[in-house]
DNA sequence: CAATTATATGATTACATGAGCATATACTCA
DNA sequence: TGAGTATATGCTCATGTAATCATATAATTG
């Protein structure tokens, strides 16, 4: 992928809060990134997928579940990309919110499997 | 400025080249920027206005005509541009055109006052 | 002041993008 | 095999973007 269509995949609120979730998260399923980001099923959906076109992402389907996480050639490719990540996590309120509610999750009891009653409540 | 504004604004290819240019000139005027980059007129003009806006370059009008170089504060405010730079100078081809015509202006006896007979030679 | 030249901007057109809704596909399990 | 759930995708609408042409503004020089 060249840096303009990378560049381009990253320059989007949503991508980079995707990015910078997984980013601190490591490994998430598709269900969960969308709970905790509060998008729309089809919405998450198409962001990622858009993130995976341009390299950013790998995803490992398993069972029912898509995980996804940042590609490990991503960094090495496109050394700007971790450096982004770093500036939104810095100064992108929305992310400092999706990043405590990663955290609520996590402490909690919900999985995968779970994930819509705790997101409803 | 937002990292998200910052990186729409340097997410497409002229900005990219022109972001590249400075880089490796230092300092050049609207016109000069022209006709290396074979842009027309009003098109760099616009996407001059569009990094100063986004804090990216600034200016500096001497006559008739208007310097631009990188912001000095870009760089650090910013880390991820220079790197973004640093991959285009690596990959986009007309980033590589753009340098060797750079050059070919500059050791020619041309200057910001007769670029346009060079353009057009 | 008038003519000239450099740069900026308004208006238009063509195209890309993001969101939402509905629906299709992929997979599991009874 | 059929029901149910997770994910993907077709369609549409509204908005954003880049390019071009024409014109305006700013500065210099005669």
């Amino acid at each position: 992928m060249d840096t303009v269509t990378v560049l381009k995949a990253i320059a989007d609120e949503t991508r980079l809060r995707i990015l910078a979730l997984l980013y601190t998260a490591g490994d998430l399923c598709a269900c969960e990134i969308e709970a905790v980001l509060r998008l729309t099923q089809s919405n998450a959906s198409r962001h990622l997928s858009r993130l995976r076109a341009a390299g950013l992402l790998s995803d490992d389907r398993r069972g029912h579940w898509v995980h996804f996480q940042i590609a490990p050639t991503a960094f090495g490719r496109y050394p700007f990309v971790a450096s982004a990540i770093d500036a939104a996590r810095r100064d992108l309120p929305l992310v400092s919110a999706d990043l405590d509610r990663l955290e609520r999750y996590r402490s909690s009891a919900y999985t995968c499997e779970t994930i819509r009653e705790w997101a409803s409540a």
